[in-house]
DNA sequence: AATAATTGGGCAATCGATTGCAATATTAAA
DNA sequence: TTTAATATTGCAATCGATTGCCCAATTATT
């Protein structure tokens, strides 16, 4: 498509027959213009419907106002909801969003990655696809001198700045919770534990199991549960034990818990009075399943604002790199009907 | 944060002793350079750490291989989805995606639309806001010879592309379904009728009414009745009418038909038998609720793709304007418990 | 062997805004 | 009224890659 060429701040300086400086002084608020030539060039350019030529600014400028980001998928409530929440920050800003996703694949993610260090991004924000892979392009990031952030999914070895849930809290809570309900055979759905943060899930349900003196089985354990179907896999695995358990931590997702969920309703077994279920994300719809699933509020939307504030707060234009940071989110135990064995007759708990 | 000094171009040329018109040549893979030398010249500026700066290359080339995108909201399943589909074939292409959100707010869209306007992207794809507002902007980027893509909630008065899904005769079948199932009085739950697609909808309905010779009855049509909580209490009124209906189709979204369910259920009227319920929209979460909700699907992940693919096949590098096409997508009607009258037995059904 | 056709590569202008420095105009101070 | 200080404005280089035009070298053609 050919494009009828623009007005530029050239035309603008010819036709008032000043310099270009002048009108790109008037234009960018400089103190060092006359209040009537400022106006007087306001004026022509709206007349003559300039508009503002980003790609010249950038260049000259050598940075651009933009923020690059990475997911694994767009498409998905946690993720989508972080960036919403950083849009809204960045936004106010004036800065633009440019976003990637990864598909969960190493390969495509350091693609993403390269193409926003082309685009010469202030900033890249990152939560690392499941895909196991080296590290080298988030490395690339920073020897480029790129702010890196990294949220939820981070590479713990490399030292950015990071937002993420404390993980290993919340599971902490959750299973606390369970234990206090009175489950006393506590499964676990774990994701790929190379991923930290399935690691710290995992370490908190240790942890609430060893405080309140509860032997870790490792049969109650199952790796990779973390799609409704790899759920349902492994409840079918673990009702079939010997000695079922009585409570199931869906710590990688709700959708696990779903399938956990879906398996024992069919199994006629009652939820939560012979079987507990936890969930993890507080997606929409563990309020709406019967019975309702308790799970952990990651508060995404506030995490994807912390996220842009970091940028602006710390980052922006600091003269030395600033000192990498670690922000957590404290993430929130919503305590629903799928774990609560001590149950209020029906007809009081609405 | 100071930047060092990025390698260019010129450091290579000046490394090599050529010219740095060729080591440009070289990088771009342009057919005038000899093999040889553009092996060396690659190998180089592996070697030099260099990084093509797509600043300088967009403006000289005076496009850039972005397209801007603005939704009402980032995080709602039906925009999130789209934007996944639209990403997937851009980035193919080596394109890059800035994406805006309106918020639903008028004013909020004429920002986001200028900012892409001086961003020079190639093209923009948007989604109107519901805030009722005029359409400057959108001409506007017409004006300035920016690719223009409407989807879903397009203004039809304006001349440019659109994909859209076929609201009038999803919302026909649905209400036929509806007939079929031996509904006889079916309510209406409408959305903002200034957005064209809920008028489409809305006529889909009065066109399948007619078809079955139902009588129209103004007072099972609902305004505005597009959130849960609005869904719940058009609901709670259409109930307590004289003569209430026995089906209501939430034209407006699944949230809307979650209120609906939600007030059925805890009147204690059961859904399908009593009352019939069809939602817009697939959430995921309609395949959850008890009874799971008969809603239709908008095929969004391809409607994105579909929308993409048109940018590159029909407008990327026309000479002349192409003519302005209308793709519509066909939805599909999805059923459900939540409107199937004649149940088969429980027993059989799953 | 001489001429024509390719191929490879250099030069320099260009995209449009920004900015350091110098020049001029205006106002304040002496 | 003159000088000093300040406010405006202009000039020209710059950011880094691309590309039309031209020249030189190599290869093909007769």
């Amino acid at each position: 498509m050919k494009r009828q060429k623009r007005t530029t701040i050239y035309d603008i300086a010819l036709k008032l027959n000043i310099a270009a400086s002048s009108v790109s002084r008037a234009l960018s608020n400089s103190s060092k213009i006359n209040a009537d030539t400022k106006a007087l060039v306001l004026k022509t350019a709206a007349e003559m419907n300039y508009q503002h030529n980003v790609m010249a600014s950038n260049l000259r400028k050598g940075n651009n106002q933009t923020i690059g980001v990475v997911v694994p998928r767009i498409n998905q409530n946690f993720f989508s909801n972080i960036i919403a929440g950083i849009e809204e920050i960045t936004y106010d800003k004036g800065y633009n969003l440019i976003i990637c996703q990864s598909n969960e694949l190493h390969a495509r993610e350091v693609d993403c990655v390269n193409t926003l260090i082309n685009q010469h991004v202030s900033c890249i924000i990152i939560s690392i696809a499941a895909e196991t892979g080296s590290y080298d392009h988030l490395q690339q990031v920073l020897d480029r001198q790129i702010q890196l952030i990294q949220f939820d999914r981070v590479v713990e070895a490399l030292d950015t700045f990071k937002v993420i849930n404390d993980n290993e809290q919340a599971s902490f809570e959750a299973v606390a919770h369970l234990i206090t309900q009175g489950y006393k055979r506590i499964a676990l759905l774990e994701g790929p534990l190379h991923l930290d943060i399935f690691r710290q899930r995992k370490d908190g349900y240790l942890g609430a199991l060893a405080k309140h003196g509860i032997p870790v089985l490792a049969e109650l354990m199952c790796e990779n549960a973390w799609t409704k179907a790899l759920g349902a896999e492994a409840t079918a695995k673990l009702l079939s034990l010997p000695e079922p358990p009585d409570a199931i931590f869906a710590s990688t997702s709700d959708f696990s818990a779903l399938g956990v969920l879906e398996v024992a309703t069919a199994k006629g077994i009652s939820v939560p009075d012979s079987l507990g279920i936890c969930g993890y994300s507080n997606e929409p719809f563990t309020e709406i399943t019967s019975p309702s699933i308790t799970t952990i509020d990651q508060h995404t939307m506030s995490m994807g604002k912390t996220i842009a504030n970091l940028y602006f707060q710390e980052m922006e234009v600091q003269e030395t790199p600033a000192e990498p940071k670690i922000v957590s989110i404290m993430p929130e135990l919503i305590i629903r009907k799928s774990s609560q064995k001590k149950l209020i007759p029906k007809y009081l708990s609405d």
